[in-house]
DNA sequence: CTTGCCCTTGACGTCAACGTCAACTCCTAC
DNA sequence: GTAGGAGTTGACGTTGACGTCAAGGGCAAG
């Protein structure tokens, strides 16, 4: 398969692949004109690449990744990259969890238009000390 | 309170203050002298800043949820803009999921090295159609 | 008065994963 | 043989949230 198709099966740019390439995430075979040549396998492993990428790891630590990806084995320090990676995505999934629940919180306070209800995102815009009244009522 | 007690108590940098300030994001009085001065509020505000920027929003979507962190009302085009981004971290805490179960495989793949168990991340290594034996013999 | 720390604006640097020409070459179809 | 759609390398552009000088002003202590 040609780089063409892999693209397209893939859902990603060819220029990504060649990047991929230069990288050392993805390796080639090259027809006698120079065309890179991929075998099947190569959709999956990019999709993989994707989700990697999607999850925030940099490719250079999706490279050191690599002999565990095509062999299932490699050096330990590797391995513990592993369990440190997959420990900042949770880390990551949690800090989601508490951005939606703010966005949700301000949602909630939208739908229900009481004055009344919880301040908790600003006091009294920072009064300037002076005239207090004006700014209250620049506000209503 | 200053710019810096501002950076300490919510632990960023005062450079990421007037970036904020400069996107629109804080706004700030100024002493005679010309020095910014904040409200205690701005401690808060700021790490509701960095909790959106954390679940990655761009600054100018912030921007634009503003009239409803300060006023708890605004414009409807924005309160759907808040429910949309609510749905996008929902989709990127599932892409997160799948990225560590990914992990998960990839780790417990590793801790039974058997040979037998799921190749699933890669066929026989692209065979260069000749020296095939080489080829293994270089894997081991 | 001067030492030293904090503040100011302005402007350039960074990093990562590509996008986007440019200038060629290749291959398939007619 | 020739048009046109792929592929190739090389190199510069993009975007966002800051980092990092540079050159100066402000302010309390000794």
């Amino acid at each position: 398969m040609r780089i063409g198709d892999i693209a397209r099966q893939a859902g990603v740019s060819t220029r990504a692949l060649r990047y991929y390439e230069e990288q050392g995430l993805l390796t080639s075979q090259r027809s006698p004109s120079g065309q890179r040549i991929y075998p099947e396998s190569a959709v999956e492993r990019v999709r993989l690449i994707q989700q990697l990428f999607t999850a925030g790891l940099p490719s250079r630590t999706i490279v050191q990744l690599m002999p565990y990806i095509d062999t299932g084995h490699g050096p330990p320090e590797v391995f513990e990259l592993m369990a440190a990676e997959r420990d900042r995505i949770s880390a990551a999934m949690a800090d989601l969890a508490a951005a939606r629940d703010a966005l949700d919180r301000m949602i909630e306070i939208a739908h229900h238009p009481t004055p009344e209800h919880c301040p908790a995102l600003r006091e009294p815009p920072w009064t300037p000390h002076h005239d207090a009244e004006a700014a209250t009522a620049a506000v209503v």
